[in-house]
DNA sequence: GGAAGCGTTTGATTTTGATCAAATCACCGG
DNA sequence: CCGGTGATTTGATCAAAATCAAACGCTTCC
C-alpha cells in the first residue's frame, strides 16, 4: 500500500534538510559527518502520517527508509485467520527499515499521528558503504530491537494477564516519560484493542486489568488514554521486573 | 559461569584450524579471506559441550564468541521467581555472541551435546575492522535471529497449545531435517520441559499435545525423543502457518 | 435534542490450559 | 533381575482468561 502522506514540503516552508531529526534525536544522522549529513538532508523528505496510516505491509518490499522525528509506529504480524500480534512498537528517534533485506517481514503503522523523515534504500546504502559507523549504528539498533523482543517474549510467554499489562504500562512510561523515574504521566498511543494484540489478551481481559489496577491505586486514568503512575517502583514490581 | 567444557585440542590430534568449520557450515567463515580465515583458524579452538553446560549466564560478559559446529544452544531468560522462557534456539552453523555488546542479555546453554569452535571477541573485533563482509555477515544474523524472534511472538501470543507443539515440530524439521520437504524424521533437541519453556506451556500440556497429534496421525513417535512426520504439509496446517 | 457509531467497560458463562496427584516408562547400578 | 531415579504420561480438578452478551460513555451529525 505504500505511504499515505502529505507531503508537508509542498504545503508549508519547512525546509528539506532534516535539520528536526539532528536537533532533536540520534537516529541514523548521529553518525554522520555534516557533508553527509547535508546530502542526506536534500535526498530525504519529511511526512506526516496520521494514526493508522500504513508503512509498508507484511512481506512488501520497502523501497524507502524512515527516522520516527516523532509518534508511535506499531510493528504487526497477522495471521490467514486474522489473528494478529504486534511484535514491536518504534518510538522516536528509532529506524524504520532494515539493510540487506527490502522485504518487511512486518507490517508497519502509525499508531499515533506521526512525523517520519524518509529517504530511498538507495541512498541509505551508498551512505553506509562510505560511512562504517554508520552501519555500525543499524547493526546496534538492530541488536536493541532484538533485546526487545526478547524481552518481550518472555512477557508473552510466562506473565499472568495483570503481569502483561503492568509490563506494557511501564514500557510505555520508560519510552515517552523518561525524565521522571518514581512518578509518571502520558497518554497511550495504543487502543484497548492495540494493547491486547500487543500483550496476547483480549480487549475484555485488558480492560479489566486496567480497572483493577486502578482500583488498587497503582494507575490513575485521567480519561481513556491519560494515565498517571503516582509509584513507578509498584508497577516494575507488578509488572515482574525485579 | 563461563564455558565448562573438555578441550579436544589435548585429548587427540584434531588440528587447531578451524577446518571443519569451513568445511561444514557458513558461519563467520565463510566471509574471510583464506589468510584471514587460517589466522582465525589459529586463534580459534574446538570445543565438545555436554549437553547442559551453559555457555554464558543472563547478563553476563561474554568474552569469546564461538561458531555452532554442530548440536542445538537454547537461549533463555529467567524471571527473579524462576519462570522461565527459552526465546531462541541456535544450530549449526549459527553464530553464537554480538558485536559492540559484551553483556550477554540471555543464558546460552548446550541443549544438545554440542561441538563449538571458538575465539576471543578481540580476534573477531580485529577481523571485522578489516573485513567489513563480516561486519555484514553478523548483520544479517542478527536480522534474521529477529525475524525468528518476532515469528515466534506471534506463536507466543495468538496461538492455541496445538498450534504451538506443532510450531515447534515444524520449527525443528526444517532445522534438523531440511533436505526432504514432505516428510521429515528427527531427534528433538529439548526435553518435555524445554518445550513447555519455549511454546510458553506446562509440560502436562505439551505431553497431552504430543500425544493427540499421535493419535491423530501427524506425528510418529519411535521413542520419547525421535519423530517422525508423514505428511508435513498438514504439520504446517496446524502450525497455523499458511 | 437525539439517534448512530465506535471504543470501552461490565457481567455471565464457557473453555483452555494450569495445577495437583498418581501411574508408567526408561535407563542405570547393584 | 530388581529397586531406584528422573522423565514422561495420564487423570481429576481448578483457575485464569476467552467468549458471548449487554450496557455505558463519548463524539458526530442530522
Amino acid at each position: 500500500m505504500g505511504i499515505l502522506h502529505r507531503d508537508i514540503r509542498s504545503s508549508s516552508d519547512v525546509p528539506l534538510v532534516c535539520r528536526a531529526c539532528e536537533a532533536r534525536h540520534g537516529g541514523v544522522c548521529a553518525a554522520l559527518s555534516p557533508e553527509q549529513l547535508s546530502e542526506l538532508s536534500r535526498r530525504s523528505t519529511r511526512h506526516r502520517l496520521d494514526a493508522g496510516t500504513e508503512v509498508v505491509g507484511q512481506g512488501e518490499s520497502m523501497e524507502r527508509y524512515s527516522n520516527i522525528v516523532r509518534g508511535v509506529v506499531k510493528l504487526t504480524k497477522v495471521m490467514a485467520d486474522g489473528r494478529q500480534q504486534i511484535v514491536g512498537l518504534q518510538f522516536a528517534p528509532d529506524f524504520l527499515g532494515r539493510l540487506f533485506l527490502s522485504e518487511s517481514a512486518v507490517a508497519a503503522e502509525a499508531a499515533t499521528d506521526t512525523e517520519i523523515c524518509s529517504f530511498s534504500r538507495g541512498t541509505l546504502d551508498q551512505l553506509v558503504t562510505r560511512t562504517p559507523e554508520l552501519g555500525e549504528k543499524l547493526h546496534r539498533q538492530a541488536l536493541k530491537e532484538l533485546d526487545e523482543a526478547r524481552d518481550w517474549m518472555l512477557t508473552l510467554g510466562r506473565k499472568s494477564a495483570q503481569e502483561k499489562v503492568a509490563s506494557f504500562l511501564h514500557l510505555i512510561a520508560v519510552n515517552i516519560d523518561p525524565e521522571n523515574d518514581s512518578t509518571a504521566s502520558f497518554d497511550l498511543p495504543l487502543s484497548r484493542a492495540d494493547i491486547a494484540d500487543f500483550l496476547g489478551l483480549t480487549i475484555e481481559t485488558v480492560s479489566r486489568q486496567f480497572t483493577r489496577l486502578r482500583k488498587e491505586n497503582v494507575i490513575r486514568l485521567v480519561n481513556n488514554r491519560q494515565v498517571t503512575v503516582p509509584d513507578m517502583a509498584l508497577l516494575t514490581r507488578l509488572a515482574g521486573n525485579d
